[in-house]
DNA sequence: TAAATTTATTGGTATATACCAGGAAACGAG
DNA sequence: CTCGTTTCCTGGTATATACCAATAAATTTA
């Protein structure tokens, strides 16, 4: 045995799993460089071969790193490195599109889906109304530079904005709701938690069912202090950070 | 085969992965109350065998169930049904512990080190210091009914607060600066993302590497503008959810 | 050339097996 | 009755194998 592999015995090679070495090997080369943002990592095979570790392992290794935010898959295409996060600032609800531009980031939308529909039993608390009240609702897929980020279903009270459905949804609805509808966006209510992403979100964005995500909850509210719209955006999780200013109640 | 059989195979049975028929069945059990919150969940074992199949089948569906934040695994112990979520609202910086209380539940905090550093690169330039400033550094553990929520590093630039750690900090260290160092919070620049823990942290909590959490970044002004903290938490994904309030920007 | 088909590659699901290491409870000795 | 040891149970790591399903590239066909 050479004295570099009874170094190694001593270090890595007998105490830390070969999965986590075959991580650790990785993640090396995305922050170095060798492998930069999209670029497609070697498969499971590919990895097991070399490497010569059984497939499982090789499996494993890079669900770990799915797991630590380096890295993302595309259900059956293979995996990538993934990009930088984006970050998304909570108290800017009116234009995140706008906004994202500034930033240097593109922000593409897509319409999923929209329809009008009545409140059910949750949607109705939330927004302080009664069930069966008349809402439009509409989901869209929010991409930059061609890469899903996130999927945003809102809720909007229907009595406010009439025909609403006939704009084109490729742009903000808060703006669109203060043009045409008079009503103007006072502040909202935000709340974030992270969860698996259903079997629908995940075929939206490309990723697989169970994709770790971060739900990000609005509940908006006009300048007559009611609540009109209510929406819920979920993001991949390993793409999203979101920032907000916290003041200090002065009477604590 | 029977009615039901066949019945189940145009349903469940030949489409859905025996794995995922696996996490709806303990799933139903969780909401329907069959299964309590830190209640102990079928082993690995316990589910092959009754279920009918491998060892590792029965570990990717509690695995799945981790992954969607209904089940959480303490190293070695077994896995256990999650609690209900906390909810943080990040404007309150000041009195974590006694605001928690105020919802009812309780929090302890243990403080796990302390210490006096030099400021490194990256915690200077946050800061807005040179590297190499003297900096108190401590790391607490937060925990609810003696379950681990998440643990807590601090950077308290030293010559704001001479002596710091002289003081109990199983207490909030926004109000011990306060009231024993003029230091007065005004505002906090926060930032949320998901991350995989590392094998400290985890060992921490009391749960495996790799576990989903939430970390949350925050940058303490005082009132006269100057940054002198800079926290990291790092929340079990699973249990926390966070609130703010969003003020949309008049002059957009 | 354009459309349809085949083929190779990728991850997804699943089995059966083996050994290791930490935690907890049962047990036995002082 | 208490302290230390043993034993059992848990998840953690790892291999080797098999077949399936979706994707994408290569190839054939019209």
């Amino acid at each position: 045995m050479s004295k570099d592999l009874m170094q190694l015995s001593k270090t890595e090679a007998s105490t830390t799993p070969q999965y986590r070495q075959i991580v650790n090997s990785i993640r090396k080369d995305i922050s170095s460089g060798v492998l930069k943002e999209h670029a497609p990592l070697p498969s499971e095979r590919m990895i097991a071969e070399r490497q010569k570790v059984s497939r499982m392992t090789a499996r494993r290794a890079l669900e770990t790193l799915e797991l630590e935010g380096l890295v993302y898959s595309e259900h059956r295409r293979g995996r990538f490195v993934s990009p930088p996060r984006l970050t998304y600032d909570i108290s800017n609800m009116v234009s995140l599109a706008a906004h994202t531009q500034e930033q240097g980031n593109s922000l593409e939308i897509d319409v999923i889906s929209s329809a009008i529909t009545d409140a059910d039993a949750h949607v109705a608390a939330l927004l302080g109304i009664v069930p069966g009240t008349q809402l439009y609702q509409y989901t869209r897929l929010f991409r930059s530079k061609g890469h899903a980020i996130f999927v945003e279903t809102e809720y909007v009270v229907a009595s406010v904005c009439p025909n609403f459905l006939s704009h084109n949804l490729q742009q903000s609805t808060m703006k669109l709701l203060e043009r045409h509808h008079n009503v103007k966006t006072h502040h909202g209510d935000v709340r974030i938690r992270m969860r698996g992403m259903t079997a629908m979100e995940a075929q939206w964005l490309g990723l697989q069912e169970n994709h770790a995500g971060i739900e990000l909850e609005q509940l908006v509210y006009d300048t007559n202090n009611r609540r009109f719209c209510l929406g819920y955006q979920i993001w991949r999780g390993e793409l999203a950070e979101f920032s907000a200013r916290a003041i200090v109640n002065q009477n604590n």
